[in-house]
DNA sequence: TTTTTTAATGAGACTCATTCTCAATATAAG
DNA sequence: CTTATATTGAGAATGAGTCTCATTAAAAAA
């Protein structure tokens, strides 16, 4: 707790950003997520707890903690976005099964670094990325 | 042209949907298109050649297109998505340059046997990917 | 601590791609 | 040709996200 919120005060004033109640509450109902959530979810919880802050603060604070990597962003592909804490700094490639529905996530070191090669060739440097591989059971 | 004309209305036919200009109009549209375009400007388009249609029709007809392998969607993750006619299976990796906005389309056979080994590994087949490259201009 | 400076906030207007509504129209079947 | 019904167009509606600007609150200065 004690650790996140120094964590949360280095950041913001690293970015001459003041450590305000809004940016904590955002910060700390997103922290305790397990689930991927959207920016409206935690703006409506937020304001079941009483807590006293506007959507425009919402977003505006979790494109702060995505922007320091606090936060993942997960697009929809259709306008929306989920966020999720970061927690270490696991991978999110994913495999998506067109039968069962099931998402597995992947890392790998090999792709990621064909990755950083293929950009560079090219001139330029990697952001981010999008690799979705959808996949069918395999029969015997 | 008879040829995808006919394939066009086999489609139709085949959802039991009906051949109307303006499905053809906007499939033609498409079909002779190099570049991703998006809806608007395919809308924009066929109104300068003074086609009659809406943009409702528009949307609606490429949704059927896409729906039947006719046109690849590519969500650009902010909302938007630019659509291009499928032609043979080609590769559509995608290079995206988040300053310029100029997309480079990319091939790598080591990317591509890595994919199939990574899928196989966990049991699946690959059906087909999304990979996306979002990127900057390196500086010197 | 009190005052001053300036960043942050909230409410709601706004944007923009896309979807929806529904009366009018066009297609295909009979 | 007539009928039944799918399709269309115009524009209203939607919904995630952004913007504006007067007000509020951090942090710095006194």
């Amino acid at each position: 707790m004690t650790r996140s919120k120094s964590l949360l005060i280095n950041i913001l004033r690293n970015e001459g950003l003041r450590y305000t109640s809004q940016r904590r509450a955002v910060w700390n109902e997103l922290k305790s997520s397990a689930d991927h959530r959207d920016a409206e979810d935690i703006y409506l919880c937020l304001r079941r707890k009483k807590i006293r802050v506007s959507r425009a603060t919402v977003y505006r604070t979790i494109d702060v903690l995505v922007k320091n990597n606090l936060v993942r962003k997960m697009e929809l592909g259709d306008g929306r976005a989920l966020y999720e804490p970061r927690i270490g700094n696991e991978h999110h490639d994913h495999i998506i099964c067109l039968e069962t529905g099931k998402i597995t996530e992947f890392y790998n070191e090999d792709l990621e670094q064909l990755q950083e090669k293929i950009v560079k060739q090219r001139g330029y440097e990697l952001v981010r990325h999008v690799h979705q591989l959808f996949v069918r059971p395999l029969k015997k």
